[in-house]
DNA sequence: CGCGCCCGTCACCGACTTGTTACCGGCCCG
DNA sequence: CGGGCCGGTAACAAGTCGGTGACGGGCGCG
């Protein structure tokens, strides 16, 4: 799930991203007019966050642009007291506003909403750092290649290690996480899980290296 | 198709459904918490419309308690500046929500949305991509090419698999959409219901592939 | 009544998943 | 130097899952 996010003030900008990213989104930036247009045209986004006020151009000309070549979720950012502006840009075809300032969780819930009712509601997905984890589809995908089909265990392995990213997960506990207190003490389940795991992550060159050992610990997911 | 709104203000209950009996829907109504949860149980609505401020309990304890006994679409009605309870709203369930003041053409769009989402749509026909489901006529038609006919069983599987398609259905939610919680677990029915579907679409050789299986997890049609 | 369709059930196959055993090599430490 | 521990790897076996064919009961209909 791709999101494309336009402000022209960096601290907003990178806020944002931070929010979204942390949710589990992937995220594109632009901070202005041209560049959102260029970036969207390259990236194709799922949804479209964007200021209404930009220093080149309007936030209103690149919603028009947009709301020409597609029919991707649009929301726009507006500072409080502009809500004349507001109005016009809903007729432009934006689908919801946030006026500023707003909480991260306001903004999350909001995106939420905004990528269900489009229909191109996501799995639940967990992302860290360059490995996004699909739970529904019970597939992970690296640097944004190619998904690789997972298994039921490896699946919750990876769930637990991606949750903790570039953080040791001890063996006990990974042992608890995947295979419940019955496994419990038994390396030779984790040994071999984590041995087909890293198969069918090295199928992707990018994947090789991810999953580090730490020696009498436990294991460690590249963040 | 029966929808019920559940506001304390008489006005703008009665413009809703106005509004709504005039597109060809069924209303139900209530004005308070107490009587939304009497009239929803007795009713059994196939879309709730539910103010945020209700003067007995508070759409929230009504939002939930309809979550508790449904999956039914629920869609919540607020006044500008209430975007904390929005929030809120959203985590408990709430499927979309509208912000007074909101035209009844707006209203009606995001019903309409709603219930396609939902994959309750009655009638006439549902479209995902390459294929159309005719639900009346229990018949499918792939890239517009001629209709096959199809039992009740398997237009009701790929009613919901048109409505999520592009996403895994879980085996667990297609069993509880064809069979209802008597089917529950019993992968078998799920087998050779989709065998005998996929039967029927490859006779149009455009319909082979169409109905992907996702190993460990469900089904899913292509978009 | 007999026919055809719908659909629940059984049986079987092949592929995949998972648990288990065995073996290898490195490292630490006496 | 040698044994014990640890992690990695290979190979096998049992179990599970999905696909397929076949049977037959129930039902509506002529």
């Amino acid at each position: 799930m791709k999101l494309l996010v336009v402000d022209d003030d960096p601290d907003l900008l990178a806020l944002v991203a931070f929010a979204l990213t942390n949710a589990g989104y992937g995220v594109v930036k632009a901070a202005d007019a041209p560049e959102a247009l260029r970036v969207f045209d390259a990236e194709l986004p799922n949804l479209v966050i964007l200021d209404i006020n930009l220093p080149t151009g309007s936030g209103f000309d690149v919603c028009k642009a947009i709301r020409g070549r597609s029919e991707v979720p649009v929301m726009m950012l507006t500072a409080r007291g502009e809500e004349e502006d507001l109005v016009r840009a809903l007729e432009l075809g934006a689908d919801d506003y946030l006026t500023k300032p707003f909480s991260p969780r306001t903004l999350l819930a909001r995106v939420k909403a905004l990528l269900r009712r489009a229909g191109i509601e996501q799995g639940d997905m967990v992302q860290a750092g360059r490995v996004a984890l699909d739970l529904e589809a019970h597939s992970i995908s690296i640097d944004g290649g190619a998904p690789v089909r997972l298994t039921r265990l490896e699946t919750r392995l990876l769930q637990i290690l991606v949750a903790q990213a570039g953080h040791v997960v001890s063996a006990e506990r990974l042992l608890a996480h995947v295979w419940g207190h019955r496994g419990s003490g038994d390396r030779q389940l984790l040994k071999q899980l984590v041995h087909r795991l890293r198969q069918k992550l090295e199928r992707d060159p990018a994947g090789a290296d991810l999953l580090h050992t730490e020696s009498g610990v436990g294991y460690r997911l590249k963040a």
